[in-house]
Formats: C-alpha cells, structure tokens, sequence
DNA sequence: AAAAAGTATTTAGCAAGCTAACTATATCAT
DNA sequence: ATGATATAGTTAGCTTGCTAAATACTTTTT
C-alpha cells in the first residue's frame, strides 16, 4: 500500500524535527540561551537596532511572543532595548557584547547538527532530498 | 559548494515541521483540542486505562507536561482520571464518549494534512524519499 | 482642530515543553 | 519490622507559542 509509504514519510518528518529541537535546545543551554533565541539573534547579528516588528516577521510570530523572548534576553545580558527617536511607539532592539559574543559558537552549533543529519547521505542524494524538500515545502503554501 | 545544499535541507526541514504544526494546530482547534493532546488521545484509542508513565513515553516527554495536559483534558471532558486499585500511586486514564468520538475527525484531519504535504510527489519518488528520512532519523540516534 | 483609524508594544491568560524539588506509596534489604 | 531506595505523580517556576484586550503613540479624515 502506497499509503504506508506516506505515513511512514510524515512520521519520519515529525521525529526528525521532534529530535532536532530536542538535541539543538540541549546543546543551546550550555550558551545559557533557548531553542528559538538563536533565531531571533541571528537575526541581530545580521544587523542591529531593529523593531520588534521586524523580529516578528523574521521569526514569523506573533508580538507578545516577542516582547517575552525580548524581555529574557535583556534580563540575561545579551541585547538591550531602545525607544526609537523619531516615533515614540517602537522600540529598537540592540545586542550587548555578551550578545555579539555568543554568534560563532551559536553557528557551531548550527552546523554540528547539520553535519549530523545529514551524515550518511551522498552528494548527489542530497541534490535530490534539497529538491523533494522544496516540493514539500511549496504544497504547504 | 555542498554546504549550500545542506543548509537549505535543514532549513527546508525546519519550515515545513513548522508550517506543518501551525496547520495541524489550527485545525485541531476546530475540535476544540490542541496540537500534542491527538497524540495522547491516540494511545488511548488503542487502548483505555493507560497509566501516566505510559503516556510519558509514548510521547516521549516529562511527566510533569503529562499532568498539565492530562488536566486540561480531563477539565474539557475527553478523558477521565481512576486511581489504580492495586497500587495507590498510578492513575488510570480513559476515554469519555466525547474522547472517543473525536477519533475519526482527528485521524481524518491528519491524512488530509498528510495528502497536502506529498501532494505533487510522484510514488517512486515517494519511496526514495521514505528512505532518505528514515537514513537521516538514524543519524539522530 | 478633533475624531477616527492605524501601528507598536504590553498584559493577562492559556497550552506545550522543560527542570528541580516535593509528596505519597511500594518494594527491598538488613 | 524498620530504614533505605525506587516509582508515580504533583507543584512551582521557567521559555516558546498563541489569542484577546489594553495602552500609547501616529497618521488620516473630516
């Protein structure tokens, strides 16, 4: 049956992402930040002083999801927060140098866990995965 | 460069358990039950009078998580709670008649989730692509 | 210029997760 | 039989998410 096959597939997907989060939260602590923190880092790193609106698309959710995760960053050192000059609504998020510190060892990390993944398939296999990938990724939309 | 292929299958990866959750999330929602509770409920629809430790890990998380999702779903009604007989530490748990009805829409909203993911992959590539996920699972462990 | 509409962020309250610390019961060893 | 250890579950407190509602400021309309 076909439908095996499918079912098989999407559980597969579901405990790979399951796992991924679990190993890339687990090895995020050690920099004493969340899974999910890195995301909106990454995105400072790129570049500074940007609204929480902006981090809100970045990371596609929602506002209070950001004033929260803004909020524990600041408390634990690693950005600071800044109204805007020129409207007095929006607030500008900057990173710390203990937040600029944390880039390379965060990007390790990222690449370890891809490393891993990925380990055992060849080149060309992974041409064709990048490729049903983005197949996938496009039915969702 | 290779490292580009690679990183966007894990981004890919990423984006689509994402979108994936988002959607079954959602459409849970119309149950009146969230994303994660179907997991639980589906244990118990193998089979009734489960204990919490079981539940633990059938899905693969904290006790403490089982409590809270246990409660909520005990408050709405789903399922109920007994105190084993023969020891006074484990809780039984079971299907009301409202748990029980929600099994056909649940599973029927996730093959329709399932449908919509594989949508424009073809069978052969299907089982080409069964393989490389079950490859990269194992990587994992 | 005042009212209305729009935008950025926060607060409150909920669920899924976690860890650490606790309670209650059961079993095992001395 | 009593003390030590193990097991099942709960509570408290945290983070990531959400929605709905509130606040504060800006822009648009009239």
């Amino acid at each position: 049956m076909n439908d095996m096959v499918d079912c098989e597939i999407r559980q597969s997907l579901d405990r790979i992402s399951f796992q991924m989060r679990r190993d890339y939260d687990e090895s995020l602590r050690e920099l004493n930040i969340y899974v999910g923190q890195d995301n909106l880092l990454s995105r400072l790193w790129v570049g500074d002083g940007v609204t929480q609106m902006q981090l809100c698309e970045h990371l596609k959710c929602e506002p209070p999801t950001i004033t929260n995760m803004v909020k524990s960053l600041e408390q634990n050192g690693f950005i600071y927060r800044k109204r805007d000059e020129h409207d007095a609504r929006v607030m500008r998020i900057y990173l710390t140098d203990k937040g600029k510190e944390l880039q390379k060892p965060v990007e390790f990390k990222w690449k370890q866990q891809q490393e891993k993944l990925l380990h055992s398939i060849l080149p060309e296999e992974r041409l064709i995965l990048g490729e049903l990938m983005k197949r996938m990724e496009r039915n969702l939309f």
